[in-house]
DNA sequence: ACAAATTTTATGTCTAGACATAATATCATT
DNA sequence: AATGATATTATGTCTAGACATAAAATTTGT
């Protein structure tokens, strides 16, 4: 029998649970004994094994069925999470000089390949925005977005010039659901101007789709500078 | 007074809670009530709104701090979570029929540069594994990845051909840590010749380190085929 | 042997109350 | 005004016990 400390909490079980696991004396597959069993071994309540258990389960490490019991994992759930901070706490995370410039701002009609990306009825009103973001002076991140005038209405009214439609939008319409799609494409002619590469040269792209409860705010096309790399750990 | 629910669970807080904040009844910034006050208002205990404030936490919506209370978060952070599956998997979970070959397999000394991105000790082996995954007899994946034998020492005597690295490791050593590197290259000739496109197109790549306590595990490159996107919602 | 009804069981969730802890606020001292 | 000691407070965590619920195991009916 193993020492434990004078209070085990529910981090300590968690740790514990996920030793054995990884040490192979619970190998995957593994039917692990119940919250009872466990709470008598550690000498605490049930609720707090419960609350380990459950974190674990929530990591994708084991796997929990009612009445079935707990049971690792055969094939754990790897998972990582990227945060998607503003371009402009992202630049000076980086301790760089933040700067904003906009390029292009019109309301359009949308055309029919954004309709098809937002699901948007025929003739719907899109704000169109092009502007580029500046880490010390030198291009970061072009941004080509579209914004649904049905849902922020006041995006035609809104003056760009000094504010990012990046932020202006979070601020306006936070809390919204989002899909992205990260991807490597060739620099065409503008976005290669923008960012100060050659034509044809590689660049880290993401397309970001935004809705508000169901309805679709803003679609956004995200071009890197070279060397750009997104990074995560898990 | 709102009419509530003959049972209040904590998913009932926690949406209630989420509702008022995205309706800006409780614009970013403000102090929430404390959980006493809540749990008076849903009629409930004050550990079923604990449970529903630290969920909500975790997902970034507030902010929590002992004796400081909880407030709405000025910058949601959003996070997206993408999940890592095995190559195979992701191969027929798109349909297509799943195909692995070896290219190259060798045991090593460690160039300087994997020495330090993995921080080994000179004169370090290493098993240096070349492969590619095909979707239907397409090129899907080109692999280039160093095991460090150390940690694996049956990397040198396991027959690859089979098998990959890949789902090889996974058996041998789960529960890794790892980080993960996104970006967007030009192919060089041997990848261009794996994935069949020309020298010089952009390429998506993702590099990984990965550690088992501490102590590092391998290092992979990754390459996709022309066209591919990661794709995550949040 | 098969299907339907019943029991059993492990997890899911809640409660009321308790003590712990970090951080702030307040008060006393130099 | 700056410093240090002390009280206050909101969240963090735990407990013991309870009832809920999904799913497996068993019994019953045909």
């Amino acid at each position: 029998m193993s020492v434990m400390p004078q209070k085990v909490g529910y981090r300590d079980i968690k740790q514990e649970v996920f030793r054995r696991i990884r040490n192979n004396e619970w190998p995957p597959g593994t039917l692990l004994p119940g919250e009872v069993e466990l709470a008598a071994e550690f000498g605490c309540a049930r609720a707090t094994v419960n609350r380990a258990m459950q974190e674990l389960s929530d990591d994708g490490i084991i796997d929990r069925k009612r009445k079935g019991g707990s049971r690792v994992n055969l094939t754990p759930v790897r998972q990582v999470t990227f945060e998607i901070p503003l371009v402009r706490s992202e630049v000076e995370a980086k301790g760089a000089v933040y700067k904003y410039e906009l390029l292009y701002n019109k309301s359009d009609i949308a055309p029919l390949w954004l309709q098809n990306q937002l699901s948007l009825p025929v003739h719907s009103h899109v704000q169109h925005i092009k502007c580029i973001h500046f880490a010390d002076d030198k291009p970061y991140q072009y941004e080509d977005r579209w914004i649904n005038q049905k849902v922020v209405p006041l995006a035609s009214e809104f003056d760009f010039l000094k504010v990012s439609p990046n932020e202006w939008l979070i601020s306006e319409v936070p809390y919204t659901n989002a899909e992205v799609r990260f991807s490597a494409t060739s620099a065409e002619k503008p976005v290669a101007d923008a960012l100060g590469v050659g034509v044809g040269e590689p660049v880290f792209k993401a397309e970001r789709i935004t809705w508000l409860s169901g309805e679709p705010v803003t679609f956004v096309r995200l071009y890197f500078a070279r060397g750009y790399e997104m990074i995560a750990s898990y």
